[in-house]
RNA sequence: UGGGGCGUCGUCAAGCGGUAAGACACAGGACUUUGGUUCCUGCAUUCGGAGGUUCGAAUCCUCCCGCCCCAGCCA
């Protein structure tokens, strides 16, 4: 596999065009412009991880600039958020941070020039008559009564704005262009709009705000940014971006529109997720269900297995559902390769081994990676007394299990074979432990005579064992598209009410001991675990992160 | 029904007039001290539909159909 493969896709060919035509001088400056309102999600790598690639690719920079035009939803946590998040997935800004709140004082200086060139004006239309003039999507605007103030009014009345004479939503500052254009961005769009609100950066320097068209472009201009990438509903603002860049004639970058996408069991929408969050059906931002960054890291997933799950789905303009086993497999891919083993018993069953000596321990050797000798050998402890999976365990075994059963060999994994021979029950039938015998030849879990055995289980030995808690996450949405609702449904009506379950009492090896939060393991056979936060250092507690491929599951369930 | 965008395997996605890459998923098989990993094999005579241009069309033209976005003083 070639993993240094070269991505190809419309937005690079547009940069290796204007690279060969010698464009901007040769030089590719993008940013990622997030609003600080909330939480990185896996759908903003693709925009930012396109970004800080195109850079690394083409020798350029990549800004981080926070778009920090609305203070009513802006907040410094979020910045703080949103900066760990991105260096987390490995990309760096350096000392490019910016915020478009640095440019209010010059873009307010762009809007003299406008209003000077008769290009824009001070209206006193209520927000409900504005909408009123604006037209519809079939039927042409009309003009504001206000439209054709002076200069010198115009001059006055934003100054006064700015000096903060009038009230919330009495006056917008307006671009002069067209009310009958068939694209509603170039209706009179709103420049400015009054919001006496503490910003949190700017505190109360400002009552006045850009509206996101007036100040996007500019910023971009401002940082000499060559290719600035968004979002595909932003392609009808296009001809407003190009429209302020032309009448100012400053720098003129060009805006390129990406798809966004979806991904299969999950939800993206900001809206969606703070639904989650505030309804309490998770528990905060960085649950490990949720697919916010703060979430994925939480859960385990590494960055690089998002990065690769990112090249992977491609850029292009058309929307994209993503199927979750997608992410899966990027998922898993890198895990594999990057985590060592480990035997952890999820669902405790006592073995007792009859004929082994009591009190003998031996030390039994692993390799902590079966496919990387790098990773190095651990000493595991052996014993009378071990605990495998009960779901290792039957005592009428289905067609095609391999596992243990009365009068069954198995191998215990770098262990011995062993043969079961006694079931033991309480009084409620439930099977309490199970009684087996080694083959002494068999240490290492080979035999001498050659014999071989199909079922090889993990196991951990009791005396040794560490209790320790599992959480099991499962999907948060029983439904393929959790958005698709029926009249009267929601979302939330999709939750899968299974997409945690707590095991307290599951039993690790020791050589987990020092694990710690944020470690990584493949507990053998069953899948990936990370350490979460909530461990003490008499409990740990594991999240897990995506199980292994289960064939046997498979056959199972097609068995019936 | 105004404007803009998009329609290639189940899902993503190459392709840019010369005769349908790749990935995931799925199905077989090999190997295996993880029913994991790895490795083979199979998986669109066809590109939303219908016409047309051409020796030749997923690629060009015409018409039609479907999906998405836009009427915030949000971004």
């Amino acid at each position: 596999m070639n993993e240094e493969m070269e991505l190809s896709d419309f937005v690079r060919d547009i940069i290796k065009k204007d690279l060969a035509e010698g464009k901007n001088d040769g030089r590719v400056h993008t940013r990622f412009p997030p609003e600080p309102n909330g939480y990185l999600h896996i759908g903003h790598v693709k925009a930012f991880g396109l970004n800080f690639s195109l850079a690394e690719e083409f020798n350029g920079k990549c800004n981080l600039r926070f778009d920090d035009t609305n203070p009513a939803k802006e907040e410094d946590e979020y910045v703080e958020a949103i900066k760990r998040d991105i260096k987390w997935l490995g990309y760096d800004w350096e000392d490019r941070l910016y915020f478009a709140s640095d440019y209010f004082a010059q873009l307010y200086e762009f809007a003299l020039v406008l209003i000077n060139a008769g290009k824009a004006y001070v209206d006193d239309l209520t927000a409900d008559e504005i909408r009123e003039y604006r037209g519809t999507l079939t039927e042409p605007g009309k003009e504001s009564p206000y439209r054709n103030r002076t200069i010198v009014e115009n001059l006055d009345l934003f100054q006064r704005m700015r000096d903060g004479e009038f009230e919330n939503g009495s006056k917008v500052l307006r671009a002069k262009i067209d009310m009958s254009s068939p694209n509603i961005n170039l209706r009179d769009p709103v420049m400015y709009r009054i919001l006496h609100e503490h910003h949190h950066r700017t505190g109360d320097k400002w009552c006045i705000y850009p509206m996101y068209d007036w100040a996007h472009g500019q910023s971009d201009s401002i940082e000499g940014i060559t290719h600035s990438t968004c979002s595909i509903e932003f392609k009808n603002h296009r001809p407003l971006y190009d429209w302020f860049l032309d009448e100012l004639d400053i720098f003129h970058p060009q805006q390129i529109e990406f798809a966004r996408f979806n991904m299969t069991y999950t939800v993206m929408s900001k809206r969606a997720l703070v639904k989650l969050v505030e309804g309490g059906y998770v528990d905060g931002w960085d649950d490990p269900r949720m697919t916010s960054l703060a979430g994925l890291r939480r859960l385990g997933i590494t960055p690089q297995a998002i990065r690769k799950f990112i090249e992977h789905i491609g850029v292009g303009l058309s929307l994209s559902t993503i199927q979750r086993s997608k992410f899966d497999h990027f998922i898993r891919d890198d895990l594999n390769k990057r985590v060592p083993r480990i035997n952890c018993v999820l669902n405790p069953l006592k073995v007792v081994l009859s004929n082994y000596p009591e009190d003998q321990v031996e030390m039994m050797e692993f390799p902590n990676h079966p496919d990387d000798e790098s990773k190095g050998v651990r000493e595991v402890p052996f014993s009378g007394e071990l605990f495998i999976d009960r779901d290792d365990f039957r005592e009428e075994p289905p067609k095609k299990f391999w596992r243990l059963a009365p009068g069954r060999e198995v191998r215990l994994r770098y262990g011995y074979l062993i043969t079961c021979n006694e079931v033991v029950k309480d009084d409620d039938g439930e099977i309490t432990e199970i009684r087996c015998t080694i083959d002494p030849d068999t240490r290492g879990g080979s035999a001498p005579d050659g014999r071989t055995v199909k079922g090889t289980l993990h196991w951990v030995s009791a005396p040794h064992a560490l209790d320790v808690e599992i959480r099991l996450y499962d999907r948060l949405f029983n439904h393929p598209f959790p958005l698709d609702v029926k009249e009267g449904e929601s979302f939330l009506d999709h939750l899968n009410p299974e997409s945690l379950q707590v095991l307290a009492r599951a039993k690790a090896e020791p050589s987990l001991k020092d694990a710690k939060p944020g470690d990584r393991f493949q507990f053998e056979r069953v899948g990936y675990f990370c350490v979460d936060p909530d461990s003490r250092d008499d409990k740990l507690v594991f999240n897990r992160t995506i199980s292994l491929r289960d064939s046997w599951a498979k056959i199972e369930k097609q068995q019936g």
